[in-house]
DNA sequence: TTGATATCATTTGCATACGAATGAATTTCC
DNA sequence: GGAAATTCATTCGTATGCAAATGATATCAA
């Protein structure tokens, strides 16, 4: 019996977790589930635009005219998806596409005025938006968190 | 010059962060791109599944039998996602479906004996790619992001 | 018991997300 | 100058992810 018990200890020693593995303990899995969370309290705040939507906007704000690529590059989308984002924006007059005068290849976006009014008044809902995701954290536990979020991103 | 200064701060205070929104510090996005690169991590160990497919086994690993609902509730899926997810781990033979012999509604899934060794297998691999996600930060880092990912999903 | 509710699963429609392939235009470099 | 490599954009295919509607079954309550 005790036998036994010292070849597992010695078992466990070399392979400590073999047995068990805990998927709701793995960084992927809640990262998805915080994800997911935040995007279902972006949806209750701003129900006529997703996250995508709203990112390639507010970058428009940011950094004026820029081509879809290098766009895409900024809010992190490739350039697949990011063609379908600013698709559905222009179908919906917030963005104009615009051909580059010099570089052929490449297809300007902008904000148009009605794209320019609808960020402005969204980004305060965003920031509400931030502050509830995060409620469930002191001020102190926020900053701690987005510091190394920020590492991992 | 002084009184347009004064004026300034003045509205500042008010409002101090009406003027910049700065997408790249928002919770949402970053946590877009931490989960963006966990993806991408895993993916590069684990080529022929995909995180949700990955989540599914491991679970059913975890729990043995049960129903598809059931299951999506386990790994934060809903009724639509977790039907396609099941539906090609089916086609793949690494799960099973039958009939829930009292309650005819319920559809219940299983590993196959072919399922069960490849999660068996992969789990090792599954290790590796939490560790990669989280190796920018130290082991006391680890913990307290973890403690704090935890509160936000 | 039966009528109202609730649960399980499916289907449809829309929106990311990304790999891979393609074509057009530009840049690099010999 | 011109071939090779690179960049930009598009398209296709596959896989989540979720809301909403639907049908089948089960449970609750009057």
């Amino acid at each position: 019996m005790s036998g036994e018990d010292n070849l597992l200890k010695l078992v466990e020693v070399e392979e400590p977790e073999d047995q068990d593995y805990l998927l709701q303990e793995q960084v992927g899995f809640i990262l998805r589930k915080a994800h997911q969370r935040h995007v279902s309290i972006f949806a209750a705040h701003i129900g006529d635009l997703t996250p995508p939507q709203f990112a390639a906007l507010a970058k428009l704000r940011d950094v004026g005219e820029t081509s879809q690529n290098q766009l895409g590059t900024l809010i992190a989308m490739d350039a697949a998806t990011v063609k379908g984002v600013i698709d559905r924006l222009k179908a919906r007059g917030l963005v104009e596409l615009s051909k580059h005068e010099v570089d052929k290849r490449r297809l300007l976006v902008n904000l148009t005025a009605e794209g320019r009014d609808a960020i402005e008044r969204l980004i305060p809902l965003a920031r509400e938006i931030t502050r509830e995701t995060l409620a469930p954290l002191s001020a102190k536990e926020i900053a701690t968190f987005m510091k190394l979020l920020a590492k991992l991103a």
